[in-house]
DNA sequence: TCTGAATGGTAACATATGTTACTAATCGGC
DNA sequence: GCCGATTAGTAACATATGTTACCATTCAGA
């Protein structure tokens, strides 16, 4: 990738991991949305679906403890999958919060949306084999490690090193 | 990941790669910008600077073709960085065009904020060995590519995960 | 050379996302 | 029980991003 321009100094944006990593992400999320776009889902109505799908009854917060949405964003995607039919509020304990659930509609949406999604990750794998999957797991968990370790400065994110 | 709560069917998104990768990328885009904001740039104002940093002049479009932004993305990059005294317009032989260069001071800034970006990527590889890098550079090479042969449905997508 | 199609770039609008601040409810110490 | 501190959620605003339509220019072909 670094061959067919007048390339000098610096760096090379083709080269750069956090780039790369991000605009790999963003395809892979443009092509699913093409693939359930018939759905209507946005990304974060897809992501309350499946964390409200993992179990009977969640609050909005523990939406946002799985997410990495803040609470804003949960509080609309849930507003907006309530007006569209596939979630439910029901009440709590503590009278701040709404269990929520998903509708008979909202499973079988999900169920189609997952199914799909999971083909989609499927195909992806096999551009690689399996020990070379793993190794790239492997990578990527520690990657992950490694960022969130290097996010723990709580209040000003300084310079990273 | 699946320990701690009533999980059952479907999908996991804790375990879902799209769904990791895009979440690690933008982790790492918040710490880089956390770690260069003081030079005020956005990412796609960055992104300009990177592209135009590598060769004498260059035109809109070829920032467009180099990037994941389009042009509109591209033309308000570029009003914010002339704005900001980092980058120049001179006239090109078609007039519809203006060639970008970076002024003295955009070299600067640039030079700056890429020193940075690039320890940034050093701290992140010393959580892994030489071999597991390059093991994990070589999937994420083999994921790019399977996602743009997959990608190669003209359409206009709409973004999802 | 004229004319319709294509291209580079931007304006104006629509939508999505982030930010701040607020309300209602609960909690914790006394 | 009372009262300040905390929490869940939302409203209202600000900013960023995507979309459409447009203008000026260039290009291709009769």
């Amino acid at each position: 990738m670094t061959g067919d321009g007048a390339t000098r100094g610096g760096l090379d944006l083709s080269d750069f991991t956090p780039y790369r990593i991000v605009v790999l992400g963003r395809l892979m999320s443009e092509q699913l949305g093409a693939a359930y776009s018939s759905e209507d889902l946005t990304i974060p109505e897809w992501r309350v679906l499946a964390v409200v799908s993992q179990a009977d009854a969640v609050a909005a917060r523990d939406v946002v403890a799985r997410t990495p949405m803040d609470k804003m964003a949960v509080s609309r995607a849930v507003a907006s999958l309530q007006s569209k039919g596939l979630i439910l509020r029901g009440p709590a304990a503590d009278r701040r919060v709404s269990m929520l659930r998903l509708s008979p509609e909202g499973s079988a949406v999900y169920e189609r949306v997952s199914t799909i999604a999971l083909q989609y990750e499927e195909a992806l794998w096999r551009a690689m084999s399996v020990s070379e999957r793993e190794a790239f797991f492997d990578g990527l968990q520690k990657l992950e490690l490694a960022v969130e370790s290097a996010g723990v400065t709580e209040d000003k994110p300084q310079a990273a090193e």
